[in-house]
DNA sequence: GCCAACGTTGGC
DNA sequence: GCCAACGTTGGC
């Protein structure tokens, strides 16, 4: 799950009660569709941080909860506000996430791309601007170990 | 349904 | 700040 630091860190994550949080504002269809058909409650998720230098992985936290609707796109005052979606039939759903650890060694992006067997991830192919993206065991682990060297 | 124009993401 | 690579919008 990538996201901002600027707008949301890992450390807003660990600030937060019970270092849990709703993740909110996802207005892509591909991106909701992995987070409402692939997650599941006990998931573990790269946590990833983008337009920052440098970009990269920050550490790991899990899916606690299930899918469920995203309440900011019902709020006009929100900047996630979608006129378009209704409470009776809602567009867009959250699910909360809870910081498990914080990585020793943050794994930036280039250190992602200098890896072959991290080649096939989503992450470093072509075009991928999407903010949630299913990630193979093996990098999941790949990457683990690198946070943790 | 097509597609041009426009908006967004995000690395560099 | 630039720009490639999308995704979305809306006229037709």
């Amino acid at each position: 799950m990538k996201t901002e630091p600027d707008v949301y860190g890992f450390d807003d994550l660990l600030a937060a009660p019970k270092q849990t949080d709703m993740w909110d504002g996802i207005r892509n269809y591909q991106a909701r569709n992995f987070m409402r058909d692939q997650m599941q409650v006990g998931d573990k998720v790269l946590f990833y941080h983008s337009n920052t230098k440098p970009p990269g992985v920050v550490g790991i936290a899990e899916i606690v909860s299930e899918a469920y609707t995203d309440p900011t796109q019902f709020d006009p005052n929100e900047k996630y506000f979608d006129p378009k979606s209704s409470p009776d039939k809602p567009r867009w759903i959250v699910v909360d996430v809870k910081a498990i650890k914080k990585f020793d060694h943050y794994v930036s992006l280039q250190e992602i791309k200098d890896e072959p067997k991290l080649s096939s991830m989503r992450l470093v192919q072509k075009g991928n601007r999407l903010s949630i993206m299913p990630v193979e065991k093996s990098e999941f682990e790949f990457i683990v170990k690198l946070g943790n060297s």
